[in-house]
Parts: C-alpha cells; sequence; structure tokens
DNA sequence: TCAAAAGTGTTTAGGATACACCCATGC
DNA sequence: GCATGGGTGTATCCTAAACACTTTTGA
C-alpha cells in the first residue's frame, strides 16, 4: 500500500524560548507517543491543503492562520511500519498561537507546545519526526540569514526589538541592539515603518516605532550575517 | 486514483550558455510534446531511488552521475490530465554530461540539451513543467550565493575560472575576474587547492591551479553577494 | 615575442563593529 | 528622579571594488 501525508512543523515562541507543536498519538502505530501533527492526503486535495486540514483536525489551529513552507519529502520504505508512506513536511513559524485543542474523533490524545531545548537529541518522536523536526529547524536557522522570513515570527505589525528577538532565540545567540537596529532598518524589501507606535503592551521604556513585513518573504539582497551581529559583551 | 512521480531538473553548462535535459513524450498525454524526464514511483522505491531509475531509463545517464536535490513538491488537483498525480521535483547540476539517450521501450522519443534561453516565457513544456523549471532555476540561483552548491557544476577538479564561469552562466552576468578569484579562495570550507595545475585542455595562456570541493554542500559563513561581484566594465 | 589566461598588489570607498550617548515612557 | 527599553552618533576596522600589474604557458 502506497500512500501520501503531510506532517507539519509549527515553531513558535513563548516566554523567550523556541517552542514546537506536538500532539499525543491516539492510535496505533506509537500510540501514546508524541508526533508531529499530520495525517493523510485526501482524494481531489492538494498536499498543502491536507496539511492545513490536519493541522486544524488535531491541534484547532484555525485556516489561514499560519504560512506553510514545504521543507521536504520523506520516502524511505522503513520510515512507518505500516508500509509506504511517503510525508511531504510543511515548516510554518507564527507568533502568539493559540494552546491548541484536539477536535472530537481526531487521532490525537493531545497537543500542546514543547520547548525545544526538553527535546534535547534522542529518540524522542514517532517515526522519523525527530529528523524531520531538526531539517525543518536548521531550514528556519539559515532562512533567517538570507530571507526576510523573520517577519513571519511576528504580528501584522511589530517592532525591532520583536524581529531581533526573533533571531535571538531562533539562533540562541544575543545580538548587538544598535548594529541590528540599522540592519534591518535599512535594508531594502525587508520591513517598512507604519508610522504607529506600541503605546501599550506592558513594556517599559520609550514606545517602539511599528513595521510590518515589506512583500512576500523574499531574498535579501544583503544578508542579516548571523556572526556579525552577536554582541561581544 | 492517486500517484506518486519524480520529475528532473537536470542542468549543465554547455558551450557557455545554461541547457536543461528534456525529453519528448512518446505517449498520452502530451504525446509528441516536451517535458521534463520523470515517472512514476514503484513499490519499495524511496522518490530519490525512483528519479535515479528514471532518468537512466528516459536518458541514459548512469546511476551516481548527478547528486539531486529536492525542490518541492507539486499537488495541484488539475496538474494532470490523468487524475491526481503528486510530484516531488528534483535538481541537479553537473558538468560535461554526455548526450542523453533513450533507453529502448520507455515513454519517451527523443531527450536532448535544450538552451535555456530557446525556451523564454511562454507555453514551452508539458504538465507545469514550465512552473517547476523555473523554481529550480531560481533555486540554483539563490543557491549559488549562500552555499557552496557552485563546486557541484564542475568536474571532480575544476579550476577557479570553471567555477567562475557557473556564476556567471546561471546569473547571467560577467564577474570581476579578480575579485571573484580573491573571495572564493579565501572562503572557508568551500574549495581546498589539490596541488596540481591543469596542463592540457587546448586552453591558451598559464596553467590554472586544480582545486577540488571542500566537502558536501553547505551553507557559506560570508556569501557570494550576485550585486558586488560584477563587472562594470 | 606575442597573445591569452592565471594570479597578485594596491588604492579607495563603504559598510560592519563596538561602543557611547540621547530620547521617551511608567513608576 | 530613575529604571527601562528605543533610537542615533561615531571612531575604528575590515572587506569589497576597481583596475594596474606580473606570471606562465602555447604558438
Amino acid at each position: 500500500m502506497s500512500a501520501f501525508a503531510a506532517d507539519l512543523v509549527i515553531l513558535t515562541i513563548r516566554k523567550g524560548e523556541l517552542h514546537v507543536l506536538l500532539v499525543v498519538r491516539g492510535i496505533e502505530p506509537f500510540q501514546n507517543e508524541r508526533a508531529l501533527p499530520g495525517g493523510f492526503r485526501r482524494q481531489g486535495e492538494s498536499i498543502e491543503d491536507a496539511a492545513i486540514r490536519e493541522l486544524g483536525e488535531e491541534t484547532g489551529m484555525p485556516d489561514g492562520l499560519v504560512a506553510l513552507e514545504q521543507v521536504g519529502v520523506y520516502s524511505a520504505s522503513d520510515r512507518d511500519p505500516r508500509g509506504s508512506v511517503v510525508s511531504c513536511a510543511f515548516l510554518a513559524i507564527a507568533p502568539n498561537l493559540p494552546i491548541p485543542v484536539p477536535a472530537q474523533g481526531s487521532d490525537v490524545k493531545d497537543a500542546g507546545w514543547v520547548p525545544l531545548s526538553k527535546l534535547g537529541g534522542g529518540e524522542a518522536l514517532a517515526f522519523d519526526h525527530d529528523r524531520i523536526l531538526r531539517d525543518s529547524v536548521d531550514q528556519a536557522r539559515d532562512k533567517l540569514q538570507y530571507t526576510t522570513i523573520a517577519t513571519a515570527f511576528c504580528d501584522e505589525e511589530f517592532t525591532i526589538g520583536d524581529l531581533r528577538e526573533v533571531y535571538e532565540v531562533v539562533w540562541g545567540v544575543p545580538l548587538d541592539r544598535a548594529n541590528f537596529h540599522r540592519k534591518v532598518r535599512n535594508a531594502t524589501e525587508f520591513i517598512v515603518p507604519t508610522g504607529r507606535t506600541r503605546s501599550s503592551g506592558g513594556a517599559l521604556g520609550r514606545p517602539a516605532e511599528l513595521y510590518r513585513a515589506a512583500g512576500k518573504v523574499s531574498v535579501l539582497a544583503s544578508p542579516i550575517l548571523r556572526g556579525s551581529l552577536v554582541a561581544r559583551r
């Protein structure tokens, strides 16, 4: 039997740490084990449609909440004990996502945000999902450098501080505040000012200017180099 | 009916121009029209295995001749008139490839190298292969900037002039010879000298030092910026 | 000895770096 | 006022850019 599935790596930042959305499987194989959300494609569905549908069923995330990006296809013949299952992995990075709630009658028992630091090494997930998760996070780290994908981690409107937090959390290094500000401010086709500032929010200090993404995710003419913006002290 | 296929975008440089490997289909749908090589996955095969097998059958390229890289999955429900066919697209870039020869009994009538310049816009290829080709070439152009993939376009041993030709042909711009030389020579984890020089080859002038790739294709710490190396005159 | 291609030197300009220093707000 | 985070100024350093120059071969 040959089947086609989608698996999703949904990343978000919570309390200054990178989290991934995981489910606990309610059925065999790998019952009661943790896995990435995902499932089988149905007739007439594109694989992207299947991914969005499964995300909604298994975690309650509404359609259109996140933009999906393909990571790759996983088709090793031994990746699923049920037989030949080809899976397409998708990556999404989004801010302030709600606590997931599996739909009644779905194949999962539970769903929740798990900090990546709590998954260190080892065989933590079902199927080849450890590998898929690692590839996806690597892709996210690389893409921060040379694309404008970081804006997808933020709200519609965001401050440069919000954007910097994305880089710091995903890269795991502190960046120089002043130089980061200038770098992204001067980059073309990255962020555009809205003219508003963030008045409320409980944050201390001077209100920050608000920006929005300049357009679709694109390749940066001048990359945000990881090595060079790291703060020394 | 749902089926899973692989399509291949094989690029090479011939006479200073970027060429793609195309076939003429021998069966319906799109009989007698040009398409990318590719075909259906068989039981127990990974999708990569299927891609390599089809490449051999349809164009006579031996196994292991090229390293394949995933481009993406194409699964729109109307992309194939036969019904629901999910295709995974692969990209390979390689030097000095032979003239293709379709195997007897394969589904293609002919195979050959076609310069990209002869395909300008329009609906030149079967299925959604125009789209797949465009996405693949875009990916190759971007990856030249921030990965060491250009070495995959060259032979096992190559000169810096060979490497520069890859950039110039794929990007379609002339680069400053001297600055390109220093940039790639000083980049870490890109190229390593072999100590030999290229004596023969019919080329005029001083023999060039030979290099080989430093390792697997990786992300460059300092990207080869397209805009900045372009020669002005 | 001449043309052709490889490789190196050198000046200059612009951007990155590492800070120091102001600005605006809540308490 | 003062702590906190946002924003700007600036001296220094480093690399990219432009192009002249030298080296090594074949004819």
